[in-house]
This record gives C-alpha cells, structure tokens and sequence, in this order.
RNA sequence: GCGCCCAUGGCUCAACGGAUAGAGCAUCAGACUUCUAAUCUGACGGUUGCAGGUUCGAGUCCUGCUGGGCGCGCCA
C-alpha cells in the first residue's frame, strides 16, 4: 500500500472513531484532506480536515484537530503529529516507512506510480496535430506533437485506456488550391507563362514538388486538362506531404494509433449512407436539423451557440463543419467514453460548436477540448518568423535539425498548454545548466555511472558491450533485501519523499492533461538526487550503507527514466 | 463591439482555495588530489497589473477596470 493510502486510512480511523464516540459532532464522516505542504518545515503531509470543519462542528479548528490526533491508532508510519497555525495537523513520516519507498520502486520498476481509472470514464480518444496536408509541419506543430504524446504517455500511466488520432483534412476546396499551386509551379518550369493566383500556396517546398515531378515523369502532364493535371498533383502531392509529416512526427518520437482521413466521411457503406449522412441523420432525428436560404443548418443556438451553423451550403457543398460533424460522430460511434481535441488556442472560437454537436445527439460533456497556446520563435533574443531554407514559417523538420529531439520535445513540455512559449533556439542548443532538459538527463547519466563503477569488471564490460542492461546491472548489484535502515541523512529522506510523490504526480498530470508537472517534477527529483551525491559518497561507503546508497540511487535512476519516458524524452546512460 | 486566454523577483516559470508566495537563469561570494564540476553550497532579489467583493483563510473564486495575445465566414 503507498504511504499516501495508509496515512489516509489512520486519519480516516481517526474521524470515525472521534464521531462514534461523541467527541466531534458532525454529520458525516469527512474526508481526510491530506495535502502535501509547501513548506518542508511542516511536515511530509499536512490534513486541513480540522480546518474544513470548524463552522460544521461549531468548534475552533485547533482543538478539532487535537481531537483527531487524540484518535490516531498506534502506528509505525507517523513518526511525529503537530497542530500547526490555525488548525493544521502536520505529519512527519518515519524514516523506516519513507525506507519502503526505495524498495517498491525498484520492484515496480517501470510500473511505478500506475494508476487506476473508473470504468466508463476511461476509454479516450486523444486528437492532436491534424494537420492540413498541404504543407510541411511547423514550430507550432511540434508543440502539440509533444504536448499530445506526452499527454497520451502520463494519461495511460494514470490508469486511461487512451486511443491517439490524427485527422488528415484531406477533403474539401484546400486540396484542389494545393493541387492547383503545384500544377501552376509545374507549368511555369516547363516554360509556361501562367501566374499563381492570388490564393494559391506559394511557399517554396510547392515548386519543389513540380520540380520532383519533372524530374521522375517529365512532361507527361503537359498536354492535361487544368483539371485532370490538378487532381493528378493533388494526389501525389498529398501523399508526400503526408509521408514528409508521417516522418517528422516518428522521429519526434510521437506516433498514432490512427490516420483519420477526412476523405473517408464521404465514401458510401453498402446501403448508400456514409458518414456524414449517418451523422446528420442522428442530429436531425433530434431536431436540430433545418433548411434556410438554400442551405442546411444546425440549430446551435438553441444549446447556447451564439449563432447557428451551416452543415451543406446552398451550393450543395459540405462545409469544413460538417465533417468535424460526421467525425466526432464517427468517434463516438467507436464506443470511447470520453473525446479530448487538442487545438492551437486561434481555434478557440470553434470549440462552443463542437461541445454542442455532441449535445444535440445527447452526449453532453463528452467533448473536451484542450487549447495550446502558440509557439514564439526566438534566435538570440530576436523573433524569428522566416525559415531560411523556405522563405516562410520555420518547419518543425529544420527545428530538430537543429536543437535535436529532446531538447526539442522537453522545452515544448515545459510550460503549461495555456501559456505560450518563446522558444530561443540558442538556448535550446545549448548544453549548459540554462537547459533543464540536460540537467536531468545528466543526473540520470550519473547514476548509471555510478553503477557502471560500482560493478565487477566483468559485468562492467558487459554492459559495455551492450549484453547487460542498466537494469539487470542494478539488479545484480544491489539484491532487493538490502538493508536501507541505514538511509538517514537529510539528503536522502528528500529524494525518497520526492519519489514517494510520484504516483499523485502523475494522477494530477492526468487529471489536468498538464505534462508540464512531469517537467517540474524531473527536475526537483535530478537536484535532489545531485545534492546527495555530493553530500553522501557511495562507493567508498563500508556494507551496509555501501548497498543501501546504490538501492537508493537505483531507486532515483528508475524515476528519473520513467519521468522521462512520460515525456517522450530519452534517458541517456552516458554523456 | 462581443467572446476566449493571459498578467507573479531583472528574465523564464511554479504554487488540488491553505501556513512565512517557491524554483531555474542572470548577478555576487564560495567548493574539484575524492563515485561525471553538464555538479554542489550560500547571498541578493516580491505591495502576485489596479480597485472592490465572497470566507476561518485569496496569487488562486466573483465583479469592474488597465495592459497584452487570439477569435468572431454558406473559409479550411
């Protein structure tokens, strides 16, 4: 059982016992309020129950609070209790139960801190980056790449049963533009004298795409109709661009469960209907379907959109929102219980639409949308809008190049998803203590350092050789029967208390869909663990403390991987 | 005009409605004959944009301002 639980089973005992007999008058019995003080002096947790019910027990908190601590069975896991300022009770941890900490996780190992979620809430669909086929990704792309994998990761740790999405716009006005663009940049390298219209994709990869063309077929699309050379360029041009954001997002390290096509709303089952159908057909049975001025619409405002929508214009043609229409039905039509969209915040106007569509078909609430915030892009203090190589918005493939994937991924996760990032190039190049991500990365490296000195020449050169793993190392070296009694110092009660963190870490992380906790987390952990390497020496340590250091340090290396691991970011053994 | 998001040390950011608002960077002062100095120890630095309100308690919730970002198509 972790700590956390069997401190809340005693203040729990506790209550019951101080309302059953008399001594606390209140209805119910509350709950415990367990919380972990900010400030280290008052405790390893602190419960606010005293606090919440002083106006309910017509008592002050204070001597609510010496009631309950007067109930608190005998025990082995509270090592002191305090009532604190105006009515905390304060619990300091002994130091023999903080010592299991060293030992559950390294048995645990990557399972460490899982968690569980109630059935009917844990099926997900996570929906992110989606992009319009018709370009490379960007900078801003790569935020919600990371933002959505790593949310995807912790979630999943949390106990979700998460299913990853990207839907390709591949349908609609956008792609004959596309397919338009490359025809006219084919035309004019054979010579043609045709202008791109004013609309048309201009950026310098379209050219790219006829001159590749020309290169491989040479001038067999000439003679074709506008028409025919469009549709034939849209598609070859939309399957390079999707294998161009296929590649960039696998070597993000960010993959998907599902290629959503757009595309496939439209194609017909074996009865005639499609998606889009289906899904109109289920909003207009619930009567909010109707015909105005030649189009049709969905009646949003009557579930509190500030205006109705069109679904099918009066031309005939489907809008952009018909398809999200037809989709997140499709979606929900899946069985998922719950449906997460990520979106840049420029989107956030789209969302009210959305949660109303899946009203009308009576699932309200299923709909969540997490808004990102986008991505400054900086060189040295300077705002960078230009990429080099393209003349336009910088790529997310450039932007790799460049800083590398974890440096990459770390400073993406790095903030909350509703506050925007500058992102400084420079800084994120460098790999100095102004860049987190090679802070902890290093204390992870460290340790594998120290285990690498610690073991006999033989397993060292096998590990070495790649034919013995971090893990099997550790498991060599230090049995999981050793003694951690010894494990005392400031230093190292820290880093097990920070470990025994983990769990509710990565359960808020969940629950918030904030990553960026894992960031703050990875790093307090990597301090924690550098100040005892300082202050505590290892190796040079006589048996039995020798073997507990290394258990403990083995411990940190665990979480440090698995945090890292959640954020999608590698765990080098050697820098 | 309406709507959404944001405002915390010089900079970048934390803080389930809890206690004396915390980290990192920068600056300054120290620590390598010792397991990786990509490290550690310490100091300096704050009226949480402004004004009210809610309550045992507000950086956090509500209202109104100020300042900034974004959005308001039969576009996608």
């Amino acid at each position: 059982m972790e700590i956390r639980e069997q401190l809340e089973s005693l203040v729990g005992a506790a209550l019951t016992a101080a309302v059953e007999d008399g001594s606390l008058a209140v209805q119910e019995i509350p709950d415990p309020s367990l919380e972990r003080p900010r400030d280290e002096s008052n405790g390893d947790w602190a419960s606010t129950v005293a606090l919440r019910l002083a106006k309910q027990a017509h008592k002050a908190p204070r001597d609510i609070a010496q009631v309950i601590v007067e109930h608190i069975p005998a025990n082995t896991v509270i090592a002191s209790t305090e009532i604190a300022g105006p009515g905390f009770i304060n619990f300091r941890l002994s130091d023999s139960v903080l010592q299991t900490v060293v030992r559950t996780v390294r048995e645990e190992a990557e399972g460490y801190g899982r968690g569980t979620v109630d059935e009917g809430m844990r099926k997900v669909n996570l929906e992110y980056v989606s992009a319009n086929p018709t370009g490379p990704l960007h900078v801003g792309h790569g935020r919600w790449a990371a933002l959505g994998d790593a949310m995807a990761r912790v979630m999943r740790h949390a106990g979700y049963d998460v299913y990853e999405e990207f839907y390709i716009n591949d349908h609609g006005t956008q792609m004959d533009v596309f397919g338009n663009s490359v025809s006219v940049r084919y035309m004019q390298q054979l010579g043609h004298d045709v202008e791109m219209p004013e609309q048309c994709y201009g950026g310098s990869y379209v050219g790219d795409i006829a001159a590749e063309i020309i290169q491989r077929d040479g001038d067999k699309y000439e003679s074709m109709s506008d028409q025919e050379r469009m549709e034939a360029f849209r598609e070859i041009a939309y399957r390079e661009m999707l294998d161009l954001q296929k590649n960039i997002l696998g070597r993000m390290g960010t993959t998907f469960d599902r290629w959503f096509s757009e595309r496939s709303l439209y194609v017909p089952d074996e009865a005639g209907e499609t998606a889009v159908s289906r899904s109109l057909a289920a909003m207009a049975d619930k009567g909010y379907v109707y015909e105005k001025d030649g189009a049709t619409w969905f009646k949003s405002s009557a579930l509190g959109d500030e205006k109705d929508r069109v679904l099918i214009k009066a031309n005939g043609e489907m809008t952009y929102f018909m398809s999200d229409v037809a989709y997140h039905y499709d979606k929900m039509q899946r069985g998922f219980d719950h449906l997460i969209d990520l979106w840049g915040a420029d989107h956030h106007g789209y969302i009210k639409r959305c949660e109303c569509m899946l009203e009308a078909w009576g699932w309200p609430g299923a709909l969540e949308v997490v808004l990102g915030q986008l991505v400054n892009l900086y060189r040295d203090g300077e705002a960078v809008r230009m990429s080099k190589r393209t003349g336009e918005m910088v790529t997310l493939e450039e932007l790799v190049d460049e800083v590398g994937v974890d440096a990459t991924r770390y400073l993406m996760l790095s903030r909350s998803s509703d506050q925007p990032i500058d992102f400084d190039i420079e800084v994120a190049k460098k790999k100095d203590n102004s860049n987190p991500v090679y802070y902890v990365q290093y204390a992870h490296a460290r340790i594998c350092s120290l285990l690498r000195k610690a073991a006999d020449p033989t397993d060292a050169r096998a590990v070495e050789a790649g034919e013995l793993s971090m893990n099997e190392l550790a498991k060599k070296l230090v049995p999981e029967g050793a003694d951690l009694s010894c494990l005392t110092h400031p230093a190292e009660l820290a880093l097990m208390r920070k470990m025994d963190e983990f769990a509710a870490l990565v359960a808020q992380a969940a629950r918030d869909r904030a990553p960026f906790r894992l960031t703050h987390y990875a790093q307090d952990l990597a301090a924690l663990f550098h100040s005892f390497y300082t202050s505590c020496h290892i190796l040079s340590e006589e048996e039995p403390v020798r073997g507990a250091r290394l258990a403990l340090a083995d411990a940190t290396r665990i979480v440090l991987a698995l945090s890292l691991n959640l954020l999608g970011v590698s765990a080098p053994e050697k820098m």
